[in-house]
RNA sequence: GGUGCGGUAGUUCAGCCUGGUUAGAAUACGUGCCUGUCACGCACGGGGUCGCGGGUUCGAGUCCCGUCCGCACCGCCA
């Protein structure tokens, strides 16, 4: 027997006790007549002692111990004179009296420790070495919790788990598809699933009317701290549904999770906004709610006051950021030159300063502070409060404004990440114009049905009506991130053929692309509906973190690759003509 | 495709603006000392392709150009 206990389990209780242990060697230290060694596994640690008692020979031994090397010992548990609470075991310690060496171990390249001295590139090199250290442990752990009560929630609302198959066809719009070549199909490929989309709208027509699958997902677009080319949904579709109906099954399920993983009791429903809301208040279809900050539309307050910046757009907006009057003009003017850049997008940026000794700004020119004072009214400004406006195209602007406030939000600490603030974001636009291909995409996918209201216009003629069509799909956005999205599906074949007709899809480009879906729906589909959640990042928000990648075992890195395996990489001649692929040679 | 930041001992960084002796700190590693440590302590020691290529210069880690790699972001992600 390798072990009678783990590294984290021995209490006082167990003093006296005879163990056999197996882990790691964290770190030794010798003092000495006596030496100190922790032993790690998953579990904790354990302190191992070697004092005068102790042979010689056990002593020798200790000293060629080195940090990582994996050994196995046998001691009796002895109170520890000097105890430690920062560790659950540290009321005890073992006294040796056997040390197994089970396999010695290079030095590591960085410390396997909390706060490694390793950087992410090397660490990204070593991932099974990082993986040892807690912060990784504590977030896979995490993971592995969510997925458990996510199981365990979806099976008592009687949700069958069912697997889809990983090889299959490729979708036009949305994201770029992974495509495997078929060696038995020259010159054909499979698509790897952006998601499980439409094979879980089959299995609602099959009757399965409550369905889930924890899936990987494969989109081959640039990659993000929150984004990457493989990743996990928790992918949801149920029948005979209205979008309350959902609602309902998950808010519960999000409630579920918050309390059993994360302690946190959520009495009331979540709040639900409009898209065009969230735009007008948040510049942005995922808004954080966890702190005010809304933008006020002030466009008709600051026109005509022979101020070109305000005069000659068709919209200005502000924000007013609470306690900020003691902005000074230098952090004023990084701010500025903050809103210019790129990312941002902003042409400009005017404040008003409503400090203890008055009213100041940065368009005094042009404004009286009677002027002034209207506007600190309007957007409920007070005394000590900074008001940031920014004007320009409308959408543009209030973008560039949600992106200012959530900047602001960050720098007065106003996202704390132990704090969660869920939102529903509801009645999207069904339908985006693209301005350069002339032509309509489906915001969501082509599948989302209109809201039943909407239906005149869906099929009207006129750009304008269509533009307006709300769809019936929702977000999840939880801390200004989206974590899930959803639709009530069409389940109708005529409503279908009009959405391809409008995205302007031939009856021909239909039915290659999608032919088994709208002739599966001619054999008695279900009204049907679902959603899914992006996993990884449901994880790394519950953790407080922003990045997916601490929640993934093996992530990729910047580039899409896997820096460990060192992959991608060529494959061999024979393999490239076996899948009548023509080599490229590897650049010099 | 674009913007910003970074690349110097095993590792994390300083040095670069303002070019000039033997490139430095911390940590890790090695050796010795140390009987209650747990970020142990003390002493000593080894350790460098300054990412790569080119240019300017008497002289480049430092200045210029190019390139590769990493991270964050924009585009993209139905």
């Amino acid at each position: 027997m390798y072990r009678t206990h783990t590294c984290g389990e021995l209490r006082a209780e167990n003093v006296g006790q005879k163990v056999t242990l197996a882990g790691w060697v964290q770190k030794t230290r010798k003092m000495g007549g006596m030496s100190f060694i922790d032993l790690r596994d998953r579990y904790g640690i354990t302190q191992l002692v070697i004092d005068e008692s102790s042979s010689k020979e056990l002593n020798q031994q200790a000293e060629k111990l080195g940090r990582e090397f994996v050994i196995q010992i046998k001691g009796v548990v002895a109170e520890r004179k000097s105890k430690n609470n920062k560790i659950s075991t540290g009321d005890i310690e073992i006294k040796l009296s056997e040390i197994i060496l089970l396999n010695p171990a290079l030095t590591p390249p960085f410390t396997i420790e909390d706060e490694s001295d390793g950087g992410e590139e090397l660490r990204a090199k070593y991932r099974y070495l990082d993986l040892r250290r807690n912060p990784l442990k504590k977030a896979l752990e995490l993971r592995h919790r969510m997925a458990q009560e996510v199981r365990k929630f979806l099976d008592s609302k009687n949700f069958m788990e069912i697997e889809t198959p990983y090889l299959i066809k490729s979708t036009p719009e949305g994201a770029r598809d992974f495509v495997v070549p078929s060696r038995m199909n020259p010159g054909q490929f499979y698509a790897l699933p952006q998601s499980p989309q439409q094979l879980k709208q089959l299995l609602m027509v099959a009757g399965y009317d409550r369905y889930f699958q924890i899936v990987r997902c494969f989109r081959d677009e640039d990659l993000r701290a929150d984004r990457q080319p493989e990743f996990t949904q928790i992918d949801c579709e149920m029948s005979f549904v209205e979008r309350e109906d959902i609602f309902t099954v998950f808010e519960d399920m999000a409630k579920c999770l918050f309390k059993n993983v994360l302690d946190i009791e959520f009495s009331q429903k979540f709040p639900r906004m409009s898209y065009t809301d969230a735009m007008s208040f948040y510049g942005s279809d995922k808004p954080d709610i966890r702190f005010g900050m809304k933008i006020n539309e002030i466009t008709s307050l600051v026109q005509g006051h022979d101020f070109a910046v305000f005069d000659n757009v068709p919209y200005a907006g502000g924000i007013v950021v609470e306690g900020a009057a003691s902005y000074t003009r230098k952090q004023l003017d990084e701010l500025t030159e903050w809103v210019k850049r790129p990312q941002v997008g902003a042409k400009n940026l005017i404040y008003i300063r409503f400090a203890q000794e008055g009213i100041k700004s940065s368009v005094d020119k042009f404004f009286t502070s009677e002027d002034l004072k209207k506007i600190t009214l309007e957007t409920g400004a007070k005394e000590g409060d900074l008001i940031l406006i920014i004007a320009g195209q409308k959408a543009k602007t209030q973008i560039a404004l949600g992106t200012l406030r959530i900047e602001m939000g960050n720098r007065f600490g106003l996202r704390d990440n132990k704090v969660f603030a869920p939102l529903w974001v509801c009645d999207f636009p069904l339908l985006e114009w693209d301005e350069e291909m002339g032509r309509f995409y489906a915001m969501h996918h082509p599948f989302t049905s209109p809201k039943p209201e909407d239906l005149d216009k869906f099929y009207s003629d006129k750009k304008e009506d269509l533009e307006q069509v709300c769809a019936n799909a929702y977000d999840f956005v939880l801390n200004g991130t989206e974590v899930g999205g959803g639709s009530i599906r069409i389940h109708d074949s005529a409503v279908q053929e009009r959405m391809f007709k409008v995205l302007g899809f031939s009856k021909e480009d239909a039915e290659y692309r999608f032919g088994f879906l709208i002739n599966a729906f001619k054999y008695g589909a279900p009204p049907h509906g679902g959603i899914a959640f992006g996993f990884d990042r449901f994880c790394s928000l519950f953790g407080g973190q922003e990045t997916i990648r601490d929640y993934i075992a093996f992530p990729k890195n910047n580039t899409g690759r896997d820096v460990m395996l060192d992959t991608p990489s060529l494959i061999d001649e024979s393999q490239m003509d076996e899948l009548f692929l023509k080599s490229i040679a590897p650049k010099e």
